[in-house]
DNA sequence: TTTGAAATAAATGCTAG
DNA sequence: CTAGCATTTATTTCAAA
């Protein structure tokens, strides 16, 4: 068959079967062992170390890391705090990221366009813990014009990029 | 002072200092060795894969799984897709959230109390593909009275649930 | 790229403090 | 709850196809 040489993308669609079902049992269960991965997926263990590698290298897999509850740090109180800018200089834009990202509870920030700026995602012990994480750590920035929260009842993870 | 007997709760304060190093480090890297978590917080290795397994049966850890590049599987669009629902019935809720979840390219949905009653986090291939998700899976739902889509920039990790 | 098998490294079970 | 050690299990390496 005529074969083209493969150089190894960056981030690309050269992810074959094996690559894909890889990438599904690592979702479900990051710390599998790499030999139930290998009879999962069949194919040797070695084949699988070295697929895995390859899939850490070219940063399909992005990471692995244990998700905490945030119940069991005392922190049951989800809210999705909605940010909006009075100016959109780069430099101010940049400099709220990260200190919005940077704020103890808050577990992510979506950068948007449209209607909001900010989509900040935080965990906090009690509602008076978050009116002081918005006051202390959103409103404070000069740039920030108005906020908009929302208690979350539940985040549930979806099916994800695979399988469609 | 009420002495307490502190009893060890399914999931409560009862977190050490090592618990929240251990989870710090899990955090970072759900993958790291048992015997180099140990020395990282500086106790035995069977000192430390009792507290794991203990933090996992606890639930404090939930899970452990690889996070994947959106990109490697040719989903470079990301939206936030706010839904607002006509009717708040139990069922009908329940089943539009479920549904929402089982949705190729959602990465995750939030539910939601105020304004918006959902917000779905996607990753799709083209805007074409983000029109047929909305289209087919979300305002195919006769209980979505509307929804509104923004353009994700970026989304970026906070610094958690820890330190604080 | 894939593989099996040897060599290395790590996790687990057990004992005891 | 902690630590040390022996046993079991897993990962890495590498020559070969």
């Amino acid at each position: 068959m005529g074969q083209q040489p493969k150089k190894t993308q960056p981030v690309s669609g050269t992810l074959d079967g094996t690559d894909l079902a890889i990438l599904a049992a690592l979702m479900e269960d990051g710390r599998m062992t790499n030999a139930a991965l290998a009879a999962r997926v069949g194919v040797a263990e070695s084949t699988c170390a070295y697929r895995v590698r390859a899939l850490r290298e070219s940063g399909a897999i992005a990471s692995i890391n244990a998700r905490i509850d945030p119940r069991a740090l005392g922190r049951p109180l989800h809210a999705i705090i909605k940010v909006r800018l009075g100016s959109h200089s780069r430099e101010l834009v940049r400099n709220l990221y990260d200190a919005l990202v940077d704020t103890p509870g808050v577990l992510t920030v979506f950068h948007i366009g449209g209607g909001d700026d900010f989509l900040v995602h935080a965990a906090v012990a009690s509602p008076e813990k978050l009116r002081d994480l918005i006051l202390e750590h959103v409103t404070v920035h000069p740039v920030v014009r108005q906020t908009e929260t929302q208690l979350v009842f539940e985040v549930r993870e979806g099916r994800g990029v695979l399988g469609g």
